[in-house]
RNA sequence: AGGAAUGUAGCUCAGUUGGUUAGAGCAUCGUCUCGACAAGGCGAGGGUCGUCGGUUCGAAUCCGACCAUUCCUACCA
C-alpha cells in the first residue's frame, strides 16, 4: 500500500484543474468574488501571504463547490518604491547608477526584471493550490490598469481633489523622493538633546536657551519662540536673535505651541524642517529656509563651509563650532522617535518641495458613512476602529513620488508654469488651444502605487469600461487583508470605489492576524526568525535554513546567534510536510486575534491529520469492490452504529457551514478535524470491522456498512477539500464513480449540505452508551496493566432494562473492542465477586481480581474515582442546599442537578462498598 | 499622552446569548507490533480562568478598579 507522501499526491492535480479550465467562473449561481490583495510583481511568497491566501482559497474553493458563480481575480502590483531599490541594488553590482542609465532605460531595466522574476510568485500561488482565475490576471502597470490610472488623475484633478503646491513632506534623501505619512514609521532611538545658547542681539551677555535633536537645522532657523504668557521671556518678545555661525538675525516671537514648563521654554524655530514650525512659521509669515539638498546635503543656504556636507556630518561641525564659541549649554541623552522610511530604513527629513495631493476630505466623509451603515462590514468587529480613527482624522494625501517606476503624471507644464492636466500632449495643446511655439513638459513624477493599487477592485475588471465582469463581480464579496494595511489600502479602495463607480469595492472586510514566530516574535530578516512557505511545503536542509537565514543580513555581526538559534529550533532541518498540512496548520490558526504564532510543531500535527486520513481512505477503499456495487448502493441503513456516523457527519456540515459564516476558519477545520479523528477514525472504522469480518453479520449488515463507510468518506473529502485541495482530491479520484457524487473533479463537486432527517438521536445514544461501557474497560485494562489482547472475564451489575437491551444489541461489538473474556450479566441481588469496578451511567462494569487485579492499585484507582465524584456531588449539593438557587434559577436547571445528585449519591455508595469489599480481604 | 486589544494547562490557543466535572493540539508519563494508520492505538497526570471588588441563585463569560503585555495614533523642541 501506498504511503501518504504529499510531494507525490500535490503536483498533479493543479495542473489538472488548470487544463480543464476549472479556475474560470462558471455556472448560473449568484456571483461571488474576490480581489487577490496584489503582491508586489518582483516579490516571493512569505508566511503572511501563505496565511492569507490559504484562507481566500478556502473561502473561494467554500462558496465555488456551494454552486456560487466564483472570482478569484488575480494580479500583481508593480510596488513602485521596492522594485525601483532592487533594480538599482542590481545595477550597483554592475558599477552602473540609474542617472548613468537615463529614465527610459532604467524602465526598460525593471521591465526586464519583472519578465525573469514576475513568475516567481505565480508559481508560489500553484504550488499552494490557489484557485485563482489566472486567465484574466492584471498588473498595475499594464495598459488598461494604467488607463484607470490617468482617468481617475484626470477626474479627480478636474473636480478639484488633486492640487499641486509646494509643501512640507516627508522626504526620503537616500530615495530622493516624497513618502505619505504611512510610509514612514517612527521608532524611539537613543540621541542627544543639544541645549544651544542663542545671543540677544544688544544684550551683550544674555541669552536664550533652545534645545533640539538636530542641530544642524540652525541653520534654516528665522525665529525663536516663547510662550507669550512666560513672564521670563516677555521682555524679550520682538527683539532679535543673533543667530550664531550665520549672522543672521531673527526674531522672538510669541506663540501659544510653546509649552513653557519643557526644558527651557525656548523654542528654535525652523519652518522649512520642521512640521510644527512650518505651522508657526505659517502663523507668523516667517521666510522659510531650506537648507537641504534632495539628497540630504546641506545647500547654498548654509555657510559655504557646510555646503555639501552630509546632514549627519554638518551635525557634527555645527556642535564643533558652537561648543568653540561657547554657545553649547549642555548636552543630554534623550530618546525620541525618529522617523525612518519604511523601505529604506533611511532618517526622514521634513522637506519643502513641490508636490501633487488629493483632498481626502470629502472623499473620507463618504467613506464613513458606508462602513457605519453596514454596507461595509468589519470582521472582526472591533477592526473597524482602526478605520474610523485613521478616516476620521484624515489628512491630504500625497501622491507624487521622485521616482521613475510608476504611473508617471498625466500633466504638462509651461514655461510660465501653468498646469495642463489630460490624456496626452496633444489632447492638452488641443483643448486649451496652445500655440506650437508653447513648450510643454510632461510633469516627471509618478504616482503612489497605493493610488493605482486603490481602483484595485475595479480596474482589474476592466474597468472604465463597462465590461461584463464589473457588472457581474463588483463590488465584491470579501476583502482579506491584514490590519496593517486597513489605512494605507481598504480605506483607499472605499474611497475611489465610491467616488467613481458610486458603490462599495466590498460587502465584507476580513482581517486576519500577524503571523509570527514560535515565540511570538514579528518574523523578520534581520532577527533571522523567518520562514520560507515553500520550504515547510518542500522541506529544507538544517544548513539551507541557516544559509537562507544568515545571506544578505543588514547586520552581519547577527549571524553567529541566529545560527545558533536555528540549530536549537531545527536540529533536523525543516521535512517536507506538503501544501496541504500548510494550509491546514493555516486554517486553523485564523481564529480572530491579532497575532497568530507560527510553529512548525502544528504543521507535523496536521500533517499527521492528512496522514490519519488518506489511511482511513486506503481502509475504506479496500473494503469496496466495484462490482459489487448495486447490492451496497441499494442498502437499507438498518444499524444504530451507520446511523450515529451520519448523524456525526451532519453535526459536522452543521459546524462547518455555521464555522464559514462567521469566518471562523479555525473552528471549521476543528469541526473537521475531531469528526475524522476521534469519531470517523477512532469508533467507526473499528466498529465496521466486526460487522464486516464476522460471519454472524448478514450481507445486508454489511452492504449497508460498506454503503455508510464510503458515503462519510467521500463526504469528508468533499467537506474537507476547500482547506486541503490535493489530498481530498486524490483520494476522491480513487473512489468509484457510482459511489459519488458526479463531478470530474472534487474541486467543482457539490458542497455537502447538512440533512436533518439523517439524523437519528435515538442510534446517538446507544452508540454514546456503548462508546462509554468500552471506555470504562479500557480505563480499568490501562489502569491496571492489563494488555489490551488478553481476554478478562467482565461482569454486568446493577444495570437498567436499557443496559440489557443495549448489551444484548452490541455484545457482537462490545467482544470486538473490549476482548472479553466472557461477559455477564447480573441482577442487582446476586453476589458478585471481588473485582475492578468502572461505572456507566449507573451501571457497574466489573473486572474480577483473581490472578488479574493487585488490590493496592484498584484501591487507589477507587479513591481517585470517589474523590472526583465526591467533589462533584459536594458542588451539586451546596447549589441543591441554596433556598435561592431553586426559588430562582429556572425549574428545568433545578431538575437536571436533581437529578444529577440522585445519580451521584447513588455511585458514590456503590464505589464505597467496593472499596470497603477489598479492604476486607 | 490618547485609543484599542490581550491575559485560560509547561507551550500555542478554543470556550456562542452567564447554567453539568473549563476543552483541544503539542509537550509529559504509563502501556501496546491488535490486518487502515508507530506520522499509530489505548490509558493517565496537569488549570484558584492576571489580581481585587461588584452584579447574580449561579461568573472564565457581565460591570468597575488595578497589574502585566502588545499594537495603533500623536508626540515637547
Amino acid at each position: 500500500m501506498q504511503k501518504y507522501t504529499p510531494k507525490d499526491i500535490e503536483e498533479k492535480w493543479y495542473k489538472a484543474w488548470g487544463k480543464n479550465n476549472l479556475f474560470a467562473p462558471s455556472g448560473q449561481g449568484a456571483p461571488f468574488s474576490i480581489a487577490i490583495p496584489p503582491p508586489n510583481v518582483t516579490g516571493t511568497l512569505h508566511m503572511g501571504h501563505a496565511f492569507q491566501h490559504s484562507i481566500v482559497d478556502a473561502l473561494i474553493r467554500y462558496q465555488r463547490m456551494k454552486g456560487r458563480k466564483t472570482l478569484w481575480q488575480m494580479g500583481t502590483d508593480h510596488a513602485g518604491i521596492a522594485t525601483q531599490m532592487l533594480v538599482t541594488e542590481q545595477l550597483a553590482k554592475e558599477n552602473v547608477s540609474p542617472s548613468q542609465l537615463g529614465r527610459e532605460q532604467f524602465i526598460q531595466r525593471v521591465w526586464d526584471w519583472k519578465e525573469r522574476s514576475g513568475k516567481t510568485i505565480s508559481n508560489q500561488l500553484r504550488k499552494l493550490g490557489a484557485s485563482l482565475h489566472w486567465d484574466t490576471e492584471r498588473f498595475t502597470m499594464d495598459a488598461g490598469l494604467s488607463n484607470a490610472v490617468n482617468e481617475v488623475f484626470i477626474k479627480l484633478y478636474e473636480d478639484g481633489l488633486i492640487y499641486r503646491g509646494k509643501r512640507l513632506v516627508n522626504w526620503d534623501p537616500l530615495l530622493k523622493t516624497s513618502l505619505s505619512d504611512l510610509e514612514v514609521e517612527s521608532k524611539e532611538e537613543k540621541g542627544s538633546l543639544w541645549h544651544l545658547r542663542y545671543p540677544i542681539a544688544d544684550l551683550e551677555g544674555e541669552f536664550l536657551v533652545v534645545a533640539t535633536t538636530r542641530p544642524e537645522t540652525m541653520l534654516g532657523d528665522t525665529a525663536v519662540a516663547v510662550n507669550p504668557e512666560d513672564t521670563r521671556y516677555k521682555k524679550y518678545i520682538g527683539k532679535t536673535i543673533n543667530l550664531p555661525i550665520t549672522q543672521r538675525k531673527i526674531q522672538i516671537i510669541a506663540d501659544q505651541y510653546v509649552d513653557p514648563d519643557f526644558g527651557s521654554g525656548c523654542v528654535k524655530i525652523t519652518p522649512a524642517h520642521d512640521f510644527n514650525d512650518y505651522d508657526v512659521g505659517k502663523r507668523h509669515g516667517l521666510e522659510l529656509i531650506n537648507i537641504l539638498n534632495a539628497n540630504g546635503t546641506l545647500n547654498d543656504q548654509a555657510p559655504k563651509a557646510y555646503e555639501g556636507l552630509d546632514r549627519f556630518d554638518a551635525r557634527k561641525k555645527i556642535v564643533e563650532e558652537l561648543s568653540s564659541l561657547d554657545l553649547i549649554e549642555k548636552i543630554e541623552d534623550h530618546i525620541s522617535a525618529i522617523p525612518r522610511g519604511e523601505r529604506t530604513g533611511e532618517i526622514v527629513e521634513p522637506f519643502l518641495s513641490d508636490q501633487w495631493f488629493v483632498s481626502a476630505d470629502l472623499l473620507a466623509e463618504n467613506a464613513i458613512k458606508v462602513v457605519e451603515n453596514g454596507e461595509i462590514d468589519f470582521l472582526p468587529k472591533n477592526t473597524e476602529n482602526i478605520y474610523f480613527a485613521w478616516m476620521r482624522n484624515i489628512q491630504d494625501w500625497c501622491i507624487s513620488r521622485q521616482l521613475w517606476w510608476g504611473h508617471q503624471i498625466p500633466a504638462w507644464h509651461d514655461q510660465e508654469k501653468n498646469i495642463f492636466v489630460g490624456r496626452s500632449e496633444e489632447e492638452i495643446r488641443a483643448k486649451y488651444s496652445l500655440a506650437t511655439n508653447v513648450n510643454l513638459d510632461r510633469d516627471k513624477d509618478v504616482l503612489d502605487t497605493w493610488f493605482s493599487s486603490a481602483l484595485w477592485t475595479f480596474s482589474t475588471l476592466g474597468w472604465p469600461e463597462k465590461t461584463k465582469e464589473l457588472k457581474t463581480f463588483h463590488p465584491t464579496s470579501v476583502m482579506v487583508t491584514g490590519h496593517d494595511i486597513i489605512s494605507l489600502w481598504v480605506s483607499r479602495m472605499i474611497m475611489m470605489s465610491l467616488y467613481f463607480l458610486e458603490e462599495v469595492p466590498f460587502k465584507k472586510v476580513y482581517v486576519h492576524g500577524l503571523i509570527t514566530d514560535a515565540n511570538g516574535q514579528k518574523m523578520s530578516k534581520s532577527k533571522g526568525n523567518g520562514l520560507d512557505p515553500t520550504d515547510i511545503i518542500e522541506g529544507i536542509s538544517l544548513k539551507g535554513l541557516v544559509k537562507k537565514r544568515t545571506s544578505n543580513l543588514m547586520q552581519p555581526k547577527m549571524s553567529q546567534k541566529i545560527e545558533r538559534n536555528t540549530i536549537k529550533e531545527y536540529p533536523e532541518g525543516i521535512s517536507a510536510y506538503g501544501t496541504d498540512p500548510l494550509r491546514f496548520t493555516f486554517q486553523s490558526l485564523a481564529s480572530g486575534s491579532k497575532s497568530v504564532s507560527f510553529d512548525v510543531k502544528k504543521v507535523e500535527g496536521y500533517r499527521n491529520f492528512c496522514n490519519k486520513l488518506w489511511n482511513a481512505g486506503q481502509y475504506v477503499l479496500s473494503k469496496i469492490e466495484k462490482k459489487e456495487s448495486k447490492p451496497i448502493l441499494d442498502a437499507k441503513i438498518n444499524l444504530d452504529v451507520n446511523k450515529w456516523i451520519q448523524s456525526e457527519l451532519q453535526a459536522c456540515i452543521r459546524a462547518v457551514d455555521f464555522a464559514m459564516e462567521t469566518f471562523r476558519f479555525d473552528l471549521a477545520v476543528k469541526a473537521i478535524y475531531e469528526f475524522v479523528w476521534n469519531e470517523f477514525c477512532d469508533w467507526y472504522l473499528e466498529l465496521t470491522k466486526p460487522v464486516l469480518q464476522s460471519d454472524e453479520s448478514s450481507d445486508d449488515e454489511k452492504n449497508e456498512t460498506k454503503k455508510t463507510l464510503i458515503t462519510i468518506i467521500e463526504s469528508i473529502l468533499r467537506l474537507i477539500h476547500p482547506f486541503t485541495p490535493f489530498i481530498s482530491e486524490e483520494i476522491w479520484q480513487k473512489i468509484p464513480r457510482e459511489y459519488k457524487e458526479a463531478a470530474d473533479y472534487i474541486m467543482v463537486a457539490n458542497y455537502p449540505i447538512s440533512d436533518s432527517t439523517l439524523t437519528d438521536e435515538q442510534a446517538s445514544k446507544n452508540i454514546c452508551w456503548l462508546k462509554e461501557t468500552v471506555t470504562a474497560i479500557r480505563n480499568i485494562r490501562g489502569e491496571m496493566d492489563i494488555s489490551p489482547v488478553r481476554k478478562i472475564p467482565i461482569i454486568i451489575s446493577r444495570g437498567t432494562e436499557q443496559d440489557r437491551l443495549n448489551l444484548e444489541k452490541f455484545e457482537p461489538l462490545l467482544k470486538a473492542l473490549i476482548v472479553p473474556e466472557s461477559i455477564t450479566w447480573k441482577e442487582p441481588e446476586d453476589h458478585n465477586p471481588l473485582a475492578a469496578t468502572a461505572i456507566a451511567g449507573t451501571m457497574e462494569l466489573l473486572v474480577p481480581m483473581e490472578n488479574l487485579i493487585d488490590k493496592e492499585s484498584e484501591l487507589t484507582r477507587l479513591s481517585k474515582e470517589l474523590t472526583k465524584k465526591n467533589k462533584e456531588f459536594e458542588a451539586i449539593k451546596k447549589k441543591l442546599d441554596n433556598p435561592n438557587f431553586i426559588d430562582k434559577a429556572p425549574k428545568a436547571i433545578v431538575e437536571k442537578e436533581d437529578l444529577k445528585r440522585q445519580r451521584l449519591d447513588e455511585v458514590i455508595k456503590n464505589l464505597e462498598h467496593k472499596k470497603s469489599q477489598i479492604l476486607e480481604i
